[in-house]
RNA sequence: GGGCGAUUAGCUCAGUUGGUAGAGCGUCCGCUUGACUUGCGGAAGGCCAGUGGUUCGAAUCCACUAUCGCCCACCA
């Protein structure tokens, strides 16, 4: 006899099991004797931060990673999933700091110097890595531990240079002073996706400029303004183009010139501005156009520089401009300012520092430069980047992310590769300094790239891509985006720049799942990396992308749809609370079910609770079943010659056509959907109907076998865990996670047995519901007459269940009869059911509720009729409609006759 | 300002070529019925946001409106 325990108990099995799948390789791709890349199933899982902790969003892809990854294994591909953790920069950078600022190093960086402050970092991704490696293993997921790579080591290095060197030959990589998004708090240039807007209530001041008025939201920034642009279109102010004017400003006269730009929004404050090219986006595009010198007005730490103003120089940015503000209303410059001015604050969205715009000497990636050969053609990165999915050599799920796409990469601009950070990949560029410049550079602890522009390094002639013999070397301290390294992910884990078997396999990678969010910071630059790294290798278009297909998931959410966060910790989940509260297999449900692509989910924690209870009935079915399964069944294969009963081939039925059902819906990404289907099959076919019936003389215990032999199979994917222990007691060589996924097959589908069996649930259900709206004890047996006509022979083989289910002592089943007298009549189908319980109806109201029936009926009955008179309908519909509706017509017909003549015996 | 999405039972959501609206939770009534009280049986509850249109027929397709959410651009 098996001894399994009456409630499942997750902690008792999740760790035990998963040592052993790790322990027996079964995580690793399958050797194949043909190395095509169809044969193969490949995931690069998006490497978590090494910044320590599992949120839901990881837990959300590792479980739908899984899911692929555990449903094609079965199908016996060669299948790999490739962990990994992100070194990521800022990200990780701020952390370490902000620890540090803890334990009073107030200025790390100026504090601790490179090295030290890299050492530290590097001891603390170290533990937190750990900590990531058990969370991915806590969830379940069959990743090929023994290939784990981490975006910062050394392979990635020779990779992440090898790009950037072979893109700076191609000329697609600049050093260019370009206007940067620059963040005084992180003290680091951003992209300009990794820009977030904030809205913020502020002042505007207006102001007497000359002959003009200008509009400010930042004084502070406008000491050198000398140049004032105005539409020429604009009436007011055309006359004033080309002109010369002194101007009283904040620190005595200024000369301003007034120029002429249609960019002017003439309905925007005034109409009229001056310019800051150094701090703003705009008013550099201007400047370059017009060639207008600029001036550094605030320094990097977010303070008005010494040089510019004696009287402000040092303040900070906002005390600055109250004082500059005061300054110009005791000169009468000030003529209005408006208090209730709402605009968008840039912030870093790592951080949340205010983005102060710079004008520095950063590395670019340039986006428009034709140099890619692609399709026949030298192509720009923008148009490869638009090529791959427009042509649907990738696809992205749901694809109105394609929209969204095509949009972000028609306002592309150059990306800026370089960071002032020390945590990442260091550029691989060294400039020629002399001894002084030398010598000072080492002198500062905090180094940055922003020393060499003050020292004045950094001429373009002087640039080395490999470290050159020679003194006075430095080389450039900044690093790279952590973009730029996460952007080669899936060939450089397989091997790249090196031309490896693992390469040639498992390239392109078949499914890319992430969240919606990083599809530009990510997805779009590993479609980048990939096309231009790939086809310099001289690999076919289609070889060069990095992944066919792109799944994107959506945001989980609280209770209320708000972003959950740490600061929410009512309804902030965290998913090893959940884990071991309820289990993995629950929590993976409950992020599975119900998230449908690209949309977000509500999470709480009923929904995990009540998963839980599934997984629990999952179990013990399994217990009941093998229970009931004769030894010898154990042994022996199946056979069709097993099945016997009606029952029997209803449950087969039932199953070939989840089969067909879940491999559909999980070749088409359909993960809820798949996971519905298999929980309703469970607990509403199997457990409800089929176990029930096998209490009794008509158990079929080869059956029984057999159908829990798949359900744990198709389960599999969805819930590692509970089906692996259960799997566990039928087969204690062999684990459930190399077993053969289920085939559709057709001799297992009985069609006519099966609709008998559903007539029968149909009486019971009927039976039951009768029972229970007259109050008869669950326990007392009635009498039941059936009048079956065509029927009566199919349900006579259920006689058995009818009697069990319904709770009857005596059953007359006859083709048709006499109307009983007194007793509770049923209607299903063509079939009438009288359960003679005169005792217990309450005439009146049976008439009531029969009477509003017949209504019904006869409302529906009319619009059917008119339906099948409608001879747009009979001339448009389809046959099949049309047949269908008509068999309905006849069938409630039959059922309107059968309630009147119910009506006429009440009375 | 531009774009996208959502609006279906009290709550969370399905609804895959248009053909009498579904699930889970919650609620109500009743049950220790040979695995499961993390359970079993039954029931109530919806003019599918609104208005028009296409169609024999619309939750489903189209247009507009309203509310909510998101993304992008950007305000000198």
């Amino acid at each position: 006899m098996i001894n399994i325990e009456p409630a499942y108990e997750a902690k008792k099995y999740e760790n035990k099991i998963y040592q052993k799948w790790e322990k027996s390789s079964s995580f690793k791709p399958k050797k194949l004797k043909s190395k095509s890349n169809k044969d193969s199933f490949v995931i690069s899982m998006p490497p978590p931060n090494a910044t320590g902790i599992l949120h839901l969003g990881h837990a959300t892809m590792l479980a739908l990673q899984d899911i692929m990854i555990r449903f094609n294994r079965m199908q016996g591909k060669s299948t790999l999933w490739i962990p990994g953790t992100d070194h990521a920069g800022i990200a990780t950078q701020s952390v370490v700091e902000k620890n540090l600022q803890k334990q009073g190093i107030q200025n790390p960086r100026k504090e601790l110097g490179r090295e030290k402050l890299l050492k530290e970092i590097k001891k603390f991704v170290e533990t937190s890595k750990d900590q990531i490696r058990n969370q991915i293993r806590k969830m379940g997921a069959s990743c090929d531990w023994t290939r784990e790579k981490y975006t910062l080591h050394e392979d990635m290095n020779l990779a992440v240079n090898t790009l950037f060197s072979r893109m700076y030959k191609d000329d697609l990589i600049y050093h260019g002073s370009r206007i940067v998004n620059w963040d005084p708090k992180m003290k680091t240039t951003v992209a300009d996706d990794e820009v977030e807007y904030v809205e913020e209530k502020t002042k505007f001041y207006y102001f007497k400029y000359g002959p003009v008025t200008i509009g400010t939201a930042r004084p502070e920034t406008k000491f050198l303004d000398k140049i004032i642009v105005v539409n020429p279109k604009d009436k007011r102010f055309k006359h004033l183009i080309g002109k010369e004017f002194d101007v009283e400003w904040i620190e005595g006269k200024v000369k301003a010139k007034v120029i002429g730009d249609e960019c002017v929004d003439m309905k925007l404050g005034t109409g009229a501005m001056t310019i800051t090219p150094a701090h703003s986006l705009v008013d550099f595009e201007l400047s370059q156009k017009y060639k207008i010198e600029s001036h550094q007005i605030i320094d990097f730490d977010g303070k008005i520089r010494k040089d510019v103003s004696k009287e402000f120089g040092g303040m900070d940015i906002l005390e600055a401009r109250e004082k500059i503000v005061e300054k110009l209303q005791k000169k009468g410059l000030v003529t209005k300012i408006d208090e209730e001015y709402v605009h968008n604050l840039s912030v870093n969205y790592r951080g949340k520092g205010t983005i102060e715009p710079q004008i520095m000497k950063q590395w670019f990636i340039d986006v428009n430069k034709k140099v890619i050969q692609w399709k026949g053609k030298k192509r720009s990165i923008k148009e490869v980047l638009q090529d791959t999915v427009k042509s649907k050599m990738i696809e992205i799920v749901p694809n109105k992310f394609d929209k969204i796409y095509f949009h972000w990469i028609d306002n592309l601009r150059d990306w800026c590769i370089s960071r002032q950070i020390w945590w990442g990949h260091q550029i691989p560029i060294w400039y020629k300094a002399n001894k002084e410049q030398y010598q000072e550079f080492h002198a500062q602890k905090d180094v940055s790239s922003y020393n060499l522009g003050i020292l004045g390094i950094g001429k373009e002639s002087k640039f080395s891509l490999t470290k050159p013999t020679g003194n006075y070397w430095i080389q450039d301290p900044d690093t790279f985006d952590t973009w730029f390294s996460s952007a080669l992910w899936t060939f450089a884990t397989l091997g790249w720049p090196k031309k490896t078997p693992e390469l040639k396999q498992f390239h392109p990678t078949n499914v890319l799942e992430t969240g919606y969010d990083i599809l530009f910071f990510w997805v779009a630059r590993m479609i980048l990396a990939s096309t231009y790294a790939l086809r310099k290798d001289k690999l076919a278009e289609k070889d060069c992308i990095p992944f066919k297909t792109v799944y994107l998931h959506g945001l989980i959410r609280d209770r209320h749809g708000k972003k959950m966060s740490k600061s929410h910790p009512e309804t902030c989940i965290d998913p090893l609370d959940m884990i071991e509260k309820y289990g993995t297999d629950a929590l993976r449900l409950s992020l599975v079910v119900g998230s449908t692509p690209g949309n977000d989910m509500r999470l709480y924690e009923e929904k995990i609770a009540g998963y839980r209870n599934f997984v629990n009935k999952i179990w013990n079915a399994g217990r009941f079943a093998l229970l009931n399964i004769d030894a010898k069944d154990f042994k022996t294969a199946f056979t069709v010659k097993n099945v016997k009963t009606d029952n029997d081939k209803w449950i087969l039925t039932q199953l070939q056509k989840l089969i067909k059902e879940v491999d559909v819906d999980l070749n088409k990404y359909r993960f809820s959907d798949a996971a519905n289907k298999v929980y309703e099959f469970i607990w509403n076919q199997f457990c409800d109907w089929y176990l029930e019936e096998s209490k009794g003389p008509s158990k079929n215990s080869a059956i029984l076998l057999f159908v829990l032999k798949n359900i744990l199979k198709l389960l599999h994917p969805f819930v590692p865990f509970v089906s692996e222990a259960l799997w566990s007691f039928i087969d204690k060589k062999n684990q459930l996670i190399n077993e053969k996924w289920p085939e559709y097959d057709q001799r297992l589908v009985f069609k006519k047995e099966s609709s008998t069996v559903e007539l029968a649930h149909q009486i019971i259900t009927g039976i039951r519901s009768a029972r229970s709206e007259l109050k008869v004890e669950p326990n007392k047996k009635i009498s039941a007459v059936i009048y079956a006509a065509n029927s009566t022979k199919n349900l006579e083989s259920q006689r058995e269940n009818l009697m069990k289910l319904a709770r009857l002592e005596s059953l007359e089943l006859k083709y048709h009869g006499e109307k009983i007298k007194n007793a509770k009549t049923i209607i299903i189908k063509n079939i009438e059911i009288h359960l003679p319980l005169a005792n217990l109806i309450d005439f009146a109201k049976e008439k009531v509720k029969l009477t509003k029936e017949i209504e019904s009926k006869t409302t529906y009955l009319n619009s059917l009729q008119n339906k099948l008179n409608n001879p747009g309908f009979l001339k448009n519909a389809s046959k099949e409609v049309i047949q269908k509706e008509k068999e309905r017509l006849e069938l409630e017909k039959e059922n309107l006759v059968k309630l009147k003549e119910q009506m006429q015996s009440l009375n």
